[in-house]
DNA sequence: ATAATAATAGTCAATATTAGTCAAAGATTG
DNA sequence: CAATCTTTGACTAATATTGACTATTATTAT
């Protein structure tokens, strides 16, 4: 629990002040530097303790001016509805398991009827323009990463 | 909301000015001169900044009394917006077009917060499990038919 | 009129400045 | 000892900045 080593270091860090700011910008080798690693640490402290299922959402840009932002998620209260439904979709998905995805979360509440079409859009057979058994993986992943984030709004 | 590179504070500035006047003419030496920058770089915030993605239509002429003009796009209703949106998109589409586009789609009043959050998690690079270029194609795919199914719906 | 010159903006590629990825090596834990 | 977590660094990718060269248009000189 304490901080034996110096990823915790820099998570606590991190953490401290965000728990009076509720989202904080940083240069990465900025921070590299403060805590004395290779800069691809803070990628790894990121990577593992301020993911979305910890409550963060996480942006950044490259090149001149270039940042890592670190947010506060607004955590909706449905993330249990959505572990179960991702940790049921496998590597793939079929349309038609994606429609009942779908029909579930309406069903729910967790989206309206607009919402509900566009995630059909990307359940879409022909949202994809590569064969069924590449189309079934990408379907996965791309609505793994809708459920995601439908775990908070912004 | 990003600001700490110079490109950023020329986009804010030329905003500002285009906040309350719907269109406007600069002389690109003066605004590289203001910012101290040279001038092919406005070139360069224009480019990737006031595309018609982005909302906006950008004429100009050489020569003595050259100028760069700035116009809202008046797009008069929502196909024209999307049609304008997909023609934009090739066979591939960056994250950070992705993004732009959906800005503008809420800009549009096209969509809520709550939709613009779903498409966001379909543009986000996490959202294909595979390598780069084929992810941009797959996000073009998608997008794409996100934004074919927005005709139909309202 | 035509040619030369001045006054603009555009293009493109080199360089600079960031962050991201990945896998190997090392450390810790059970 | 095996599994997992941490640390490191070489390589990659994205974005920004710069400047040399080009293209277009207007003005001036002949």
């Amino acid at each position: 629990m304490a901080g034996k080593n110096i990823s915790d270091l820099i998570e606590r860090y991190l953490k401290e002040i965000l728990a009076e700011n509720d989202q904080i910008e940083i240069r990465r080798s900025e921070i590299a530097g403060l805590f004395d690693v290779v800069p691809s640490q803070i990628n790894y402290v990121i990577n593992t303790r301020f993911t979305i299922q910890n409550g963060y959402i996480v942006e950044s840009k490259r090149g001149g001016g270039g940042y890592i932002r670190i947010e506060k998620a607004n955590l909706l209260d449905d993330g249990e509805v959505l572990d179960a439904l991702i940790s049921g979709i496998g590597n793939r998905l079929s349309q038609r398991d994606g429609q009942t995805i779908v029909k579930t979360l309406y069903e729910n509440g967790l989206i309206d009827r607009r919402e509900a079409n566009i995630i059909l859009a990307v359940v879409d057979k022909n949202a994809y323009d590569v064969d069924n058994d590449l189309t079934e993986v990408m379907r996965a992943n791309v609505l793994v990463s809708i459920l995601n984030h439908l775990r908070y709004e912004k």
